[in-house]
DNA sequence: AGAGTAATTGACAGCGCTGTCATTATCAGT
DNA sequence: ACTGATAATGACAGCGCTGTCAATTACTCT
């Protein structure tokens, strides 16, 4: 049998709600009282009944992680980092997946969000930039943060990297060490990241001094296969580029299989580069310099923010302190395939 | 605001046990006030309070899915499974990853299991084949079920592919197609499924009268290198194999890049197959042959298998009837690099 | 029609906790 | 030692639902 509050409370000599500030870490307890109960508390194993909690403060220590068509490897990530903030705090994660393309989306959406029992929602890519969804999130009253939004509204908790800085220290990183001839493979025209990659790219370029070469730059869609089209595509031009900065680690791989078939040596007669350092980056050869994004810490912040807010909610009143975009460090990770 | 159970009762004229009961599927409501009672549910857009019923309940309609240092990939995969059960029976999975190797695992896992306010938990490999935490896990009355552990017990739930059928109709597959001369690459020692592998690999030469060739057998650890430096050892040897069979596709991969780099034609010259048909068996080229795990599915089933026991458990009593381990059934992936 | 049975409905307690507010203990400062 | 503060503690209601059991209604069979 588990172990209830008045069980505490009894073997504590003190009423339930003595207990009940113990655990919810509230003031007012003499200091004596608080380590006779917090002793209690472990002889008998006890753990709040979360449901109770829940019924009687109308939070419920969960939160959502809210996705669709993730990329394994992404997801786990962020789950990662989101769980981690959670434990620290108490909290427990749900995963939900959402059909984005479904028939009924808007409706579909509406009905997830008012069964979802949790206390606040993290959104990842695409989610967080679709105009409808962000639309119903605001008029829910559930606390809600955005993971990589492409375009942050400022209205909404978002936590993102520096896609644009991060293309443009690849690019300044490459000029820096002779790769003058650079050629860029955009990603997905969909996909807001692409975009700012490309203007990274673009304005490390520019501010070098360097012409921009149309026919080296091609656009693929984040996939092996289009990797592999772009780079055909480029090779087949007259001149070669002496480095390819692909939008992401998969088409970076496909770059990298063309220059292999056409024998061209990496990293002596092509530099390589890709984006998101993913297992692919480290397990191809040569290995791939790319950027790391800070994915894990993506997921961490935006649990932590929604904890946080949580907390202020039932607390103090709500003040809303300006800053509601929150940008994370990412980093440049030099391989083989550049030098 | 939310609407409660209560405002539906009203709305309906009737009591809110009447209401109850509809959303519980109980028998013993007129068919015209179930009717009345779930077009009110609809207009108010109600939905009930988790929480709330959690706690009259003593059932939380959540499932926990745990697992340690799972690979992204069959992580998301039975994550997905789980989640389309939980979607079908109004129920959430939350996700909880376990440090078996953290200084007090034991008491780690009594902890979290304590706290976990689920009706039952999905273990995932290899937290499965831990006898401390199956231990553990026999001494709580929580229920849970075990995904693909080596040794299924007999007194625990379990959904499971058969490893060792797979690999044999893999090795039968190969020497069909007159492979005769077949190389094996183990995983790693320490994972139970290494050992089915091998066994089926080996029963299959076995049968067909076929000599084992010691100094084509390597083993791995299930990594991307590690069959690059077995696929090294087995082309030392004097002889080369016609087809390597490698216990996944990780290791498939390395043994690709390695006869690549030796140009050894795929499948003309060496036939490679992998295991397990993760993105990578389609990703390099040329794709691999391999065996497709129903991890889906095994999610599926977990989930499925969890939901209805909690059932059970609460209208009728609990009749376990024999069969605790189920099999799902795999299948043999046919593409290039064997072809 | 009336008794007996089954189907349908509702009243009410209580799940384990927190919020509110009342009560008691503690401690300055005189 | 006495007042007036503040700190520490407790009594109690009630969160939204389900389980139990009693009450009512509808139906079947003489």
């Amino acid at each position: 049998m588990k172990a209830t509050i008045t069980d505490v409370a009894e073997r504590a000599n003190v009423s339930i709600k003595t207990v009940s500030r113990v655990l919810n870490n509230e003031p007012n307890v003499a200091a004596a009282t608080r380590e006779r109960v917090k002793s209690v508390c472990k002889d008998l194993r006890y753990s709040p009944n979360l449901a109770a909690r829940g019924l009687a403060s109308s939070k419920t220590y969960f939160l959502a992680l809210m996705y669709y068509n993730a990329s394994p490897n992404y997801l786990t990530n962020i789950q990662q980092g989101a769980i981690e903030a959670c434990r620290e705090n108490g909290y427990h994660l749900v995963v939900e997946p959402f059909d984005l393309m479904g028939p009924d989306m808007a409706v579909d959406m509406e009905m997830l969000l008012d069964r979802m029992p949790v206390d606040g929602v993290i959104l990842t890519p695409p989610l967080v930039d679709d105009p409808v969804i962000l639309d119903i999130l605001r008029r829910f009253d559930k606390n809600y943060v955005l993971v990589a939004p492409s375009d942050p509204p400022a209205d909404a908790l978002s936590v993102k990297m520096d896609d644009t800085q991060a293309a443009y220290e690849m690019t300044q990183y490459l000029l820096r060490n002779g790769y003058k001839d650079i050629g860029f493979v955009k990603g997905h025209p969909q996909h807001g990241a692409s975009d700012m990659r490309y203007i990274g790219f673009s304005k490390a370029l520019e501010e070098a001094g360097m012409a921009m070469r149309p026919e080296w730059i091609k656009t693929g869609d984040f996939t092996f296969p289009s990797g592999v089209a772009a780079a055909e595509e480029i090779f087949a031009s007259p001149e070669h580029p002496r480095a390819i900065f692909a939008s992401n680690d998969d088409m970076a791989a496909g770059v990298v299989s063309v220059a292999k078939r056409r024998s061209i040596a990496i990293p002596q007669k092509l530099a390589v580069c890709g984006f998101d350092d993913t297992v692919l980056a480290v397990t191809i050869s040569p290995r791939l310099t790319t950027i790391k994004q800070p994915i894990h810490e993506m997921g961490y912040r935006a649990a932590k923010l929604l904890i946080d807010k949580s907390r202020a909610n039932a607390h103090a009143n709500d003040k809303n302190e300006g800053g509601n975009v929150f940008n994370l460090s990412h980093e440049l990770i030099v391989r083989e395939s550049s030098e």
